[in-house]
DNA sequence: GCAGTATGCAAGCAAGCACACGCATACAAG
DNA sequence: CTTGTATGCGTGTGCTTGCTTGCATACTGC
């Protein structure tokens, strides 16, 4: 990927994420990036192949993937505390919002898959970990799929609405709502 | 208003929640409303008048208000989930959808506090709840702010996330959610 | 029967869209 | 010095966009 190519897609993420797809433009991102309109078609097939490039870089992709959760204590309160964390500091605002700028229905199939990936992974791994919890007897046996939803949709909730509304709609920081959340989360986990 | 400018808007609002603001086409308003596409600029001043005249229309708003909460009956358990099931009823995958479909540059200023209202109703009654309920002497002090929250992202979350991913995510299903969720929540809150 | 209103239809407008082409220029490798 | 490669620039194309206009037709109430 050469430097040129690069400043391309870095500019189409930005718009998208910043407008949505639909509203990008060619002009624009060719203006954002510093370069001629056409030299974004002379090094991608059309405005649809630069932000599938985009999104299959690493660089544009929050990386919650389950190495992430290779560390845990099986401390109850360190580890949720840890996976919220987690995903909190990889799914940025910056995140979100591109995530949203990428619903569109000419590149919806395309990319919803790779969107949900990160979900996927931090559902998985959280729910995984909570049956392991159970087998060493740390927690008593519930609806761990339910509530391993529980935590990371209050998780994936607190991070969308921070990034739609930002302090408009709670004042709730970061590192105060992770404290109370998870206090509320371990003793109803230890019941 | 009459018939032909309800189908308009009803259209444009269907359109939208799919396609989004700005993929959303005059003329495909004006197929989908079965009516020529002159007649919607007869009825409306331009496309983004009939979006901002379906947008306060009780039909495509969720009508999440404080009233909803009046018939609390004080106990945890019972009040939590009514919580979390009015939200639910109300805030379908079409409301979600049509939600994201509004987020465009061009009229993000002029939608994004009704957007915002629904959160803001049930995030302000939930935390006026709680404290009450701390005053009642039926749950201990605790940080009632960020708790609610806790309780309103999750509620958020799930819903959002079946309305984006349907059952690819997690087979979850509403009233196992709620139940699971609420005997966690209880726990925790009454500690 | 007649005025007023609502709508369809066809045509069109200026602007903007993604994308293409030919040509000039710069630079680097051999 | 030559050749290949990368890029800018201007122009252009075919299409779509939101939106308008003039005219015909239907229905409605008086």
């Amino acid at each position: 990927m050469d430097e040129t190519s690069q400043r391309i897609i870095d500019a189409t993420m930005m718009l998208v994420r910043d407008k949505g797809y639909v509203a990008t433009t060619t002009k624009a991102i060719a203006k954002a990036a510093g370069v001629n309109e056409c030299t974004l078609f002379r090094k991608f097939k059309n405005k649809k192949d630069i932000v599938l490039q985009g999104v299959n870089q690493a660089e544009w992709r929050a990386n919650v993937t389950p190495e992430i959760f290779e560390n845990v204590q099986w401390d109850l309160q360190a580890d949720i505390e840890m996976f919220m964390r987690a995903y909190m500091d990889r799914m940025t605002p910056d995140f979100v919002n591109l995530s949203i700028g990428l619903r569109a229905p000419q590149l919806y199939e395309e990319t919803s898959s790779l969107i949900m990936k990160v979900p996927q992974a931090f559902l998985a791994s959280f729910t995984e970990y909570l049956n392991k919890m159970f087998e060493m007897g740390k927690i008593p046996k519930a609806d761990f799929d339910a509530l391993a939803l529980t935590v990371f949709s209050s998780t994936f909730g607190y991070t969308f609405l921070k990034a739609s509304f930002g302090n408009e709609l709670s004042k709730v920081e970061k590192d105060e709502y992770i404290k109370s959340s998870v206090q509320m989360f371990i003793k109803g986990l230890e019941q």
